[in-house]
DNA sequence: ATGTATTATGGTATCGATACCATCATTGCA
DNA sequence: TGCAATGATGGTATCGATACCATAATACAT
């Protein structure tokens, strides 16, 4: 496995093809530069020898890694798997390639993540986390390398950010449950450290249901166990022991929220009829399972997709330091409320 | 963005701490192998200027990129997401970082990815499908680059192979349904082009129902279409007009199964009394749900655990070429048989 | 026909850290 | 006391491709 085998290089291809290694390096990178032959000739040597462009050396010399890093807090629940898809097709498409590193939502391990990543020197970093560490945002700008904030859009992005506001999207849930009728809403979320998402989520929640006797929430902060529905089992019964009359539930996600569903349907609670629920993602489970999940939808791919864009733009001369992308999100009525 | 700032070097450090580019060197690496004091002037000179080392350079010089590549099929349905997490977590704490591409079921994308792979000499490259064009392997081979293929298990691995049989796996619960008296046993899943997975699990099927007139089995070839729950719904919808008196059905994912039970429950069939279902992979919503699907399980973040462990063993000098790590499977009955 | 613009090509310094070897200082032991 | 062994440090060639500049060869205009 240790490369005992011989490295081909360049000098290689050049003194086969009978060339110089700037003409068998511009065949690669450039053929219009060349003559067809002298390609031809190049690139028969490069078949016969077998050889692969060092994309190490290349970088050290061109100053341009092609790379691109993303530090993400996790890819468990596939929330962000999406959004991975679609940075890697969009960069791909470049030639550029994606460095993955996860924190699990935890500021050091972020920081020293990203130290790593600075050291890559990537052509851009991409960050799923809203809250950074002090040392990981100073030695970002003091590095100078586009870094561009994706999901939450932060109150004062670094460089650049592309997503949506959890917040507002908690407000636009939960108003659409006013709109239908809902009078005792209950909020059902888990406060994890370092995720924000959920608190913000809860936030919007707070900002429509003013009422301090109306506003009903649960924001645990489990130290261990699933976030998932398993969580929303027994934190629908949480609720319905301290508030009885509940007829409606915000859950900060579709996981959460399919558990309450399905301890609803155990316990013989109608939903929507006496139980409203929402959930918050659109993940597959909640969109086709047939159980019809009203939630909140949010385009993960194309968040992936629209920050290779704005890499290529910056690449290509742009300066888009500034730059907010806010793509939104939609309230998706189903049957659950 | 563009690097208009200066770059600190390694000189930079050196200078400022009065010491040679070697000794700022070895204070970083290998801090035994310096005096405390020596090194204690170069943290500072380090700190003081910002300096962080340049991988690139670091890579080319010692011949060691620290880079491992995966090449994915998909990240779609978070099925070797949680490898992604197993293979990162197990990476990151030896230093070395992950570089994911994926391939969408594309043999050709993958051939060229894997190219892309080469040229950034990684350590190791970590692949999920079992198949692969002749160009890659050959490429992988010529290289000499340690190779680790994961989930199915490859007849003949390249070098070596972490996973299970899938196989084997789609014969165990066949099995565990005719062990439960089961009669009439259907198979649902789908043959999509360069995903052998679900072909081989069917053939594990096939190869319990040796009764060709018992073999009830649709593995339909959508191109377009999720292979998801709303797959499991209209297939439960075909294989009931085909065979009305199917008491089985053993689905190739968690998601069909979970299509199929929604359907099902709709439709006013008892399931498991007048209808069994089992899934595959043993998803949070297969697990956590209070359906209580019975399914395979298959433990995807070890995979990329162990993943993780070859390739250190690997570069701690140990030749595993020929390793072939078989982590199995569970059939872990729920409530659907 | 001659000078200039344009294209094709190659030589060489360079990117920044590390491997290798040399040097010098210190310690241990006969 | 002297000599080998050990430890700390630094000089320099090197990894492999590219940027930059120089040169050669061709086309084109006057």
């Amino acid at each position: 496995m240790n490369n005992t085998k011989k490295a081909v290089t360049m000098i290689d291809v050049a003194r086969d093809a009978g060339v110089g290694t700037m003409t068998v390096s511009r065949a690669l990178r450039e053929p219009s530069k060349v003559t067809p032959e002298t390609r031809q000739a190049v690139m028969t040597s490069v078949m016969k020898l077998g050889y692969v462009i060092d994309a190490t050396a290349a970088a050290l010399s061109s100053k341009r890694t092609r790379i691109v890093g993303a530090v993400i807090s996790t890819l468990d629940q596939s929330i962000f798997a999406e959004t991975i898809r679609g940075l890697t097709n969009g960069l791909q498409a470049s030639g550029q390639q994606l460095l993955v590193a996860t924190t699990d939502y935890d500021k050091d391990k972020e920081s020293e993540l990203i130290s790593a990543m600075i050291g890559r020197k990537p052509e851009a970093i991409v960050l799923t986390s809203s809250e950074h560490s002090e040392s990981a945002t100073s030695q970002i700008k003091a590095t100078n390398i586009l870094t561009i904030e994706t999901w939450e859009i932060p109150k004062k992005p670094i460089f650049a950010a592309v997503g949506f506001s959890n917040r507002d999207a908690g407000q636009s849930i939960t108003k659409h449950l006013l709109e239908v009728g809902r009078k005792k809403i209950a909020f059902l979320g888990v406060d994890r450290d370092g995720d924000t998402r959920g608190r913000l989520r809860h936030q919007g929640y707070c900002d429509v249901i003013e009422n301090k006797h109306q506003n009903l929430s649960e924001l645990k902060s489990p130290k261990i166990g699933s976030l998932g529905p398993d969580y929303g089992a027994s934190g629908l019964n949480m609720i319905l022991k301290k508030w009885p009359d509940v007829d409606a539930i915000v859950c900060a996600s579709d996981a959460i929220a399919f558990g309450v569903y399905c301890e609803a349907n155990r316990k013989g609670i109608q939903v929507p009829t006496d139980l409203a629920i929402t959930g918050f993602g659109d993940f597959d489970y909640a969109r086709d399972s047939g159980v019809g999940l009203t939630t909140v939808r949010i385009n993960g791919e194309k968040i992936g997709q629209v920050t290779s864009e704005l890499i290529s733009e910056s690449n290509s001369g742009v300066d888009i330091s500034g730059r907010v992308v806010d793509l939104g999100f939609e309230v998706v009525r189903r049957l659950t409320s």
